[in-house]
DNA sequence: TAGATTGTTAATCGATTAACAATC
DNA sequence: TAGATTGTTAATCGATTAACAATC
């Protein structure tokens, strides 16, 4: 049985997966180097590990390539994972086309759109589809996790329906709150992130006085 | 003189400052109003409303215009910000048309790009300028926030050449880590929340089973 | 053996939340 | 007065980090 690994921990996994990657192929690696490319303290690298089955070798460090493998288990990165992006507007082509997808068994499984001047053009050799097909594209693909890029206005019915269709987590670009029962929901917005270094901005600037 | 606000309750502001304009004008609403639409704990929000000026009444709750100007002033969000995005591919774009922007203040002065074909190009009404201008457009424009739109293997460079033109905070969308020096780095990537839904979307698994 | 580095403990720090007196 | 809701305290919970014995 896995171990329960805590929430600041799996936020971080994914920066170890991407340090790692850099190095793979490079022998071992210690916890000091790994805290150093990812920002981090070593001890937290090491707490953070303890979580999983990972196992380094006193005096020498983390086998690279041992260590990608069982941080990539750790995060269920065992399958490929089909995705479905709501919204084919500007951020949904952006991030169809964004290419990191892949590396990670990340797949885009389908785009769909209520403009029906958008259904049937293609986006990143996949074709554009109908909103109206949402339900049934969900449970016939299999997917799991929703990305929302539409406007904010149609964020939560989006949302609604995703759960309905089946999906169990969605990732939500549109600069609002939804509410939605039994799933995972993450928020991603820029004016949040932009706005959280305004308050920082000041913060120095008082400092510097 | 400014209280310091945890680095929490900053996170959270944004969030309180979208459902208080979404009730723009309604009188008063409590905590637990406010609660239930940012889907936190009523405590938590008049704790993190502690540490501004806000002045609830008691047996009424906060006046909506009121807490929304506190709000904005304890996020410093009082003058204009300029901000340039590097980077006019697929994620500048959508960044640049992104319409949120303005009602925070937040304005983009700037994209520029290193590929030759597309300077001079518009995006949202801006013309798209060379990367090799950067250093003066930062100065010239009194620009503070710069947000990287690149492919990864530019983006250290990019915050280098930002942070050694005056910008004191960075929001990153390339998916890697940067390392600068005496300025504020906020990292947004959408593979490092597709693992950590990836790692939900297992834990839940095997409580269902 | 000497040097390096892990794995883990324990101290500390910060964040969350229930509870309730104060008070509108 | 009765009901509602704040502001704050104190308990709890979770996260970080220094320190160091274990051990390669």
């Amino acid at each position: 049985m896995r171990k329960h690994i805590p929430d600041a921990t799996v936020a971080r996994l994914p920066v170890y997966l991407r340090c790692l990657a850099m190095r793979a192929g490079t022998g071992t690696c210690s916890s000091e180097d790994l805290a150093r490319t990812a920002g981090v303290n070593a001890s937290q690298v090491r707490k953070d590990l303890s979580f999983l089955e990972a196992q380094g070798v006193r005096g020498v460090g983390y086998d690279v390539d041992e260590l990608r493998l069982q941080v990539r288990n750790a995060l269920g990165l065992t399958h490929e994972f089909p995705i479905v992006i709501v919204g084919a507007g500007n951020l949904g082509r952006a991030l169809a086309n964004y290419g990191g997808f892949g590396e990670w068994g990340f797949s885009v499984a389908a785009i769909v759109d209520v403009d029906a001047r958008k259904v049937g053009s293609r986006i990143s050799g996949k074709t554009v589809e109908s909103m109206t097909e949402l339900e049934s594209i969900v449970s016939d693909r299999g997917i799991e996790i929703g990305i929302i890029a539409t406007p904010s206005t149609q964020a939560q019915t989006v949302g609604e329906r995703l759960v309905a269709a089946g999906v169990r987590s969605i990732l939500n670009f549109a600069p609002t709150v939804i509410s939605v029962e039994g799933v995972e929901v993450r928020r991603v917005d820029l004016s949040t992130e932009l706005q959280i270094l305004a308050y920082h901005l000041q913060e120095n600037e008082e400092v510097d006085q």
